[in-house]
DNA sequence: GCAAAAGTGTTATCGCTACACCCATGT
DNA sequence: ACATGGGTGTAGCGATAACACTTTTGC
C-alpha cells in the first residue's frame, strides 16, 4: 500500500475555506504607514479592511501571500512572514473562514502613496487607523507589537527603506516603529557597529544644507553576520 | 478573474482540509521529552508523527488544540500556543491538508510516562527523535527553536514543573531546554529577582541528603509583573 | 552670519559572567 | 567522618545610557 492510499481516510471530513489576509507595512520619510483597502462591494462596503484572499487548491500560503501583494501593490521580492492563523468559528459573519495572516514590509516611493487611491486603498499612520472588518484591527495590532519586537532583534528595518539611504533617515524610521526618540550618537554608533553598512560618496541634501552621506546595506555582511548567529539588539 | 477580486463571494471557492498538529513536550525531571505517537493503521502504520486532527465545523483551531490534547494527554490548562501554519500544496501526499502546528508544556509524572504507551505513543528525549512523517520533523524543530527563545525571555518553564518544584529542579530544566550548563548562583540570582518565586518551608529530600526547599510559583506576582511589560531574560 | 541638521567621544551605571567555599544531612 | 548535593558573595568586564558641542552649507 503507498502513500497515495491515504486519499480515503481523509473522506468525510470537513474541508473549510481558507484565505490569506496580509499586513502592508511602509515608511513615508517620517512615519510607518499600514496600507489598508476599502471594500467595494457588499457586504460591508467602504469599509476599510486588510488585502486578502482566499486560497487556491494549487497554491501554497506563501505564495498566494506573495501574489496578493504583487497584485495590490506591485511589489515582489519583499519581506513576507506568517503572523498568525485565526480561527474562531464566528469570525466571519458569512461563512467560516480561517485566515493566515501575514506581514509585510515595503519599500514605499511618493509614487505609491498616490496610486494606490486609484483602487481604493490608502496608507494611514499607524495614528490614525480606522475601524476595520472582522478581526483585521487585531491582526493589525498583533503585527504592530511583532514588528516592534523583530525590529529591535533583527534588522530588517532595512526592508522599509530604498536602495541607498542616510542615518538620519534609518533612525527616524526605527523612532517612527518604536516610538520613541534614540540618541543620535548611540544609534549610529550601535548601528555602524554591526558592519553591514556600507558609506557612499554621495549626500542626500534634501532633508539639510550639510547633507547627509548615503549608506548602502551590505547584502555580503549582512548575510555572514546572520550566519555567525546574529546578536542584533537597538 | 484574479485574486482581488475572490472576495467578492463565497460559493465557487475551494475549500480545504484544515488540521491541527501539537508538539507535545514534557519535563521527567531529568531532560526534555516529546510526545509522539505511533500511528495504529494503514497507511504509514508503525510509523512515527505527532498527535493531530481534523478540524471540525463547529470548533476554533485553538479549541480543537486543546481537546486534541486533552484526548492524547489527558491534560487541560496546559500552556499551548500557535507555533505555523504549514500550507505546502504537496505537503500531505493523500490530499491537500493545511496543518496549524501548536506546541503544548505540559507536567508530566511517572505515571503518564508509562500510560501513554497504551495508546502507542512514547515519551522521547530530544536527542532520540525517530523519523516523523510528512513535515513533522521540521515542525518539532521550529518548536524546539522556539522554545528555547521564548524559555529566555518570558517565565514560560514554569509550566513544564509541578505545582512545587526546587531551584535545582528548575536549573536542570532550564539546562535541558537550553542545552547548556547554567552557574547556579548566577540561575538563582536571576530566578529570584524576579520575585515570582515563593519559597516553602518544605524540602525536597529525594535528590540530596540536606534536601533542596521547594518553592510555588506566584501567580500574582507573575501577573503584576506581565502587567508592567515584563523583562525576563536567563 | 545665521539657521538647521549632521556628525562626533567620554563617563557613569548596570547587568552579566566567572569563579570557590561552607553547609546540612543521611549513611 | 565522609560523601553528596544545596546554598551563598564578589570582582571584573562589557554593554548601554546619558550627555553637549563643532561642522557644514544654503540662504
Amino acid at each position: 500500500m503507498n502513500l497515495l492510499d491515504t486519499a480515503r481516510v481523509y473522506t468525510g471530513q470537513t474541508k473549510i475555506l481558507v484565505a490569506v489576509d496580509c499586513i502592508v507595512f511602509g515608511f513615508d520619510g517620517q512615519q510607518l504607514k499600514l496600507l489598508l483597502f476599502k471594500r467595494k462591494v457588499e457586504p460591508l462596503k467602504g469599509q476599510w479592511s486588510l488585502i486578502g484572499a482566499f486560497i487556491k487548491e494549487d497554491m501554497s500560503l506563501d505564495d498566494s501571500a506573495k501574489q496578493i501583494l504583487l497584485e495590490s501593490t506591485g511589489l515582489s521580492n519583499v519581506f513576507l512572514e506568517e503572523l498568525k492563523t485565526y480561527g474562531a468559528v464566528e469570525r466571519d459573519p458569512g461563512e467560516r473562514v480561517i485566515s493566515i495572516a501575514y506581514y509585510s514590509l515595503t519599500r514605499l516611493n511618493e509614487l505609491d502613496l498616490d496610486s494606490v487611491e486609484e483602487y481604493d486603498a490608502h496608507w494611514f499612520g499607524l495614528d490614525e487607523i480606522p475601524e476595520l472588518i472582522l478581526d483585521h484591527g487585531e491582526m493589525v495590532q498583533l503585527a504592530i507589537k511583532r514588528l516592534r519586537e523583530k525590529v529591535r532583534r533583527q534588522p530588517i528595518g532595512f526592508n522599509l527603506l530604498g536602495e541607498r539611504f542616510t542615518l538620519p533617515q534609518m533612525q527616524i524610521l526605527y523612532e517612527s516603529i518604536l516610538q520613541k526618540e534614540l540618541d543620535p550618537r548611540n544609534f549610529r554608533k550601535k548601528m555602524l557597529s554591526f558592519d553591514i553598512l556600507t558609506k557612499t560618496r554621495e549626500k542626500d541634501k534634501s532633508a539639510s544644507k550639510k547633507g547627509a552621506f548615503y549608506y548602502v546595506f551590505n547584502k555580503e555582511k549582512f548575510d555572514e553576520f546572520v550566519a555567525n548567529g546574529y546578536n542584533f539588539e537597538i
